[in-house]
RNA sequence: GGCGCGUUGGUCAAUCGGCUAAGACGCCUCCCUUUCACGGAGGAAUGACGGGUUCGACUCCCGUACGUGCUACCA
C-alpha cells in the first residue's frame, strides 16, 4: 500500500452537475492533494442513448469554476489517454471475453420481450420482479443453456447479444469501505449484470473496474447509491485477476432534500427557490435552462466550503476553511455515514462570511457581473464606495444590486404612504430648504451633512427623527439601506436634490 | 416485496462508556442603530422505540419502527 494515490471522478455527462456530484469531486480532490496523489477526471459516456451535447464541456467549466481542476482529463490528457470511455470502447471487449473464457461470464441472446416475460413469470410476489440470476439463467437463451455450436452460430450470424457476469452461488462478498467498514452481501441475491451491451459498449460495471485498473486508481469514492452494486465490482476485480490492485472504496452519503424525504433533485430546487447545480445548465434537448449557485451569486470558495461541511467536519467546530486548509484537515474516515438534508440558509451564511472577509476593492470585479447591463460599466471607485457601504447586508453577489440599486438609479418609491401619512407643509418647507442648503454647503460629507440636517430640523421646529425616515424614503425608495447621509454623500448634491423634489411632488 | 445503508434539537453536527449532551444555521428576546441590516448579550429546542451488556450507555449488542438507496443492455 505504498503506491502513489490516484483517485478519479467519473461522471456521466447527461446534464447539470449536481451538489452531490461537486461534493464527490471535492472529496476526491482533497484526498488526492492531501496525499500528494493524482486526481483524474474520466468521462463515463457509455450510454449512447443518453448523449447530451454540451454536457461534457459543462463539467470542465464547473470544475474550473470550483477551482478543482483535475490533473488528468479528456481535455488535459495524461498518461492513460483516452479519458473518455466512448473512445476506449474497443478495449473492453477482450476483458469481457476473458471472463467468458474463464467461465465467469456468458453470452446472452434474450430479447427485451423475453427479459420482460422472465421478470414477470418468475417473480416470487406481486411487489417484486425476478432477477436474471442463478435461478432464471437456466431458463433463458444464453451460452449456458445453448450448445457451444448454437452459440457460435448465433454470434456468427450477428445475433444481438450481451455478456453477463455469472455470479457464483453461496458466497459472501465483503466490501470493506473506508467510511462504513465492512458490508457483506449474499451472492445468491446478486443478479447477473450485463457487462457488455449489444452495441459493444461496456456497462458501468465493466467499465469502472477495467478503467480503474488500467488507470491505476488506488481509492474509489462514489455516491452511496453504488453500494448495492459493489459486490459485482468486487467479483470482477477478482475474476479479472486484479484482486491485489483493487482500490479502497468509500461510498459517500447522499445529499437529501431539505423538506420531506428523498434525494435532492433539480425539481426541489425549483420548488424551493434555490439552485442544485453548480452553474447554469442549458439542456439543449429539453430546451430548458436551470440556474446554478454561480448565477445566484455564490463565491466558489464559499460554495466549496459549504459543500465540504455537508457530511464532514474536522471535529473542532471550525466551519470556515480555505481550500488549502481543507486539504490539510480532510480525512475520509471522518465523513459521515448518514445523508444530510441540504439547508440553503446555511449555504447563504457561508457565502456571507466569505463576502465579509473580502475588501470592497476585491469585491468590485466580482460584483460587476451581477449588475444590470446599463450599469455594468459603472466607475470602479464609485462601485467600491457603494460596496463598502452595503456589503455587510449582502449574502449573495446578486444582493449588491438589490441593496444598492438606488446609488445608480433614481428609485421608484415603494413606501410613499409611510411618508404621506404624516406629511405637512412644515415638512415640505423643511425639505425644500434642506435641498437648497445642500447646493450651497461646502462641507459635503456625511457627518457634516447630518449635523446640518439636525440643526435645520430643530430650527424648523421639527424633531430630527420625524424627518429622517422621510428623507430615507425619498432617496432610497424604501425603509432599508445604509446611513442616509452616506447615501447623500455618494449620490451627490444634484441627484439628492432631484429625488427630494420628485418626492415632494409625489406627496402634493 | 427483497437486499444494502442510515437514525443526537427544525437543519448541519461534536461526543469514539462518565453528559449537568459542544458549536453553527434558523427562530425568539434585549442592546446597538432615529431605517433595514451587521454586530453584541441572552433564550427556547436534541439522544426514534424496546430489550440486553455494564458500577455506569447517546456511545457496545439484539430486535422493532422510521427514513433512504438499489432491485435496467442508466449511470
Amino acid at each position: 500500500m505504498n503506491k502513489k494515490v490516484r483517485v478519479r471522478f467519473a461522471p456521466s455527462p447527461t446534464g447539470g452537475l449536481h451538489l452531490g456530484g461537486v461534493r464527490t469531486v471535492l472529496y476526491n480532490y482533497l484526498f488526492a492533494r492531501k496525499h500528494g496523489g493524482d486526481f483524474v477526471l474520466r468521462i463515463e459516456d457509455t450510454d449512447q442513448t443518453r448523449f447530451v451535447p454540451g454536457a461534457e464541456e459543462y463539467i470542465y467549466d464547473c470544475l474550473e469554476w470550483c477551482g478543482l481542476s483535475p490533473d488528468e482529463s479528456p481535455l488535459k490528457g495524461g498518461p492513460f489517454v483516452p479519458y473518455k470511455q466512448s473512445e476506449r470502447k474497443s478495449g473492453y471487449k477482450k476483458y469481457a471475453e476473458q471472463l467468458v473464457a474463464a467461465g465467469h461470464a456468458y453470452y446472452a441472446f434474450d430479447t427485451p420481450e423475453e427479459l420482460e416475460h422472465m421478470r414477470n413469470a418468475y417473480r416470487v410476489d406481486a411487489h417484486s420482479t425476478a432477477q436474471y440470476d442463478k435461478n432464471t439463467r437456466t431458463k433463458m437463451r444464453n451460452s449456458l443453456t445453448l450448445s457451444a455450436e448454437e452459440t457460435k452460430t448465433l454470434i456468427e450470424n450477428g445475433t444481438p447479444h450481451v455478456v453477463r457476469i455469472k455470479v457464483p452461488e453461496n458466497q459472501t462478498i465483503v466490501c470493506n469501505d473506508m467510511i462504513r467498514g465492512v458490508t457483506q452481501f449474499d451472492s445468491n441475491l446478486v443478479d447477473d449484470k450485463v457487462l457488455l451491451k449489444a452495441d459493444g459498449m461496456p456497462t458501468y460495471h465493466l467499465a469502472v473496474v477495467v478503467d480503474d485498473y488500467l488507470m491505476k486508481i488506488t481509492h474509489a469514492f462514489r455516491g452511496e447509491e453504488w453500494l448495492p452494486s459493489a459486490p459485482v465490482h468486487m467479483l470482477l476485480w477478482d475474476y479479472l485477476g486484479w484482486k491485489d490492485e483493487m482500490p479502497q472504496w468509500a461510498h459517500l452519503p447522499l445529499i437529501l432534500k431539505p423538506d420531506g424525504n428523498g434525494k435532492l433533485s433539480k425539481r426541489d430546487g425549483e420548488r424551493l427557490g434555490f439552485p442544485v447545480f453548480a452553474m447554469k445548465w442549458h439542456d439543449p434537448i429539453k430546451n430548458e435552462t436551470t440556474s446554478g449557485f454561480r448565477e445566484m451569486g455564490f463565491l466558489p470558495e464559499a460554495f466549496i466550503n459549504m459543500l465540504a461541511m455537508l457530511g464532514w467536519n474536522d471535529g473542532t467546530g471550525t466551519e470556515i476553511f480555505s481550500l488549502q486548509e481543507l486539504v490539510e484537515k480532510f480525512s475520509i474516515e471522518r465523513v459521515h455515514k448518514g445523508g444530510a438534508k441540504f439547508d440553503f440558509e446555511k449555504a447563504k451564511w457561508f457565502n456571507h462570511q466569505y463576502i465579509q472577509n473580502k475588501s470592497a476593492a476585491e469585491l468590485v470585479p466580482l460584483v460587476r457581473p451581477y449588475m444590470p447591463e446599463a450599469h455594468a460599466g459603472a466607475d470602479s471607485s464609485l462601485l467600491e464606495q457603494v460596496i463598502g457601504l452595503i456589503k455587510d447586508r449582502c449574502s449573495l453577489l446578486k444582493d449588491f444590486w438589490v441593496q444598492g440599486s438606488f446609488f445608480f438609479e433614481t428609485p421608484v418609491i415603494t413606501e410613499l404612504q409611510a411618508v404621506k401619512d404624516k406629511w405637512s407643509d412644515t415638512k415640505k418647507v423643511f425639505f425644500e430648504q434642506f435641498a437648497a442648503a445642500l447646493k450651497t454647503t461646502t462641507d459635503f460629507n456625511h457627518a457634516a451633512l447630518e449635523q446640518m440636517f439636525g440643526t435645520m430640523a430643530t430650527e424648523a421646529g421639527l424633531k430630527k427623527g420625524d424627518v429622517m425616515l422621510p428623507l430615507r424614503i425619498m432617496l432610497v425608495g424604501g425603509k432599508f439601506g445604509p446611513g442616509v447621509f452616506n447615501i447623500v454623500e455618494v449620490i451627490g448634491c444634484d441627484e439628492a436634490c432631484k429625488r427630494i423634489a420628485l418626492a415632494i411632488d409625489a406627496l402634493a
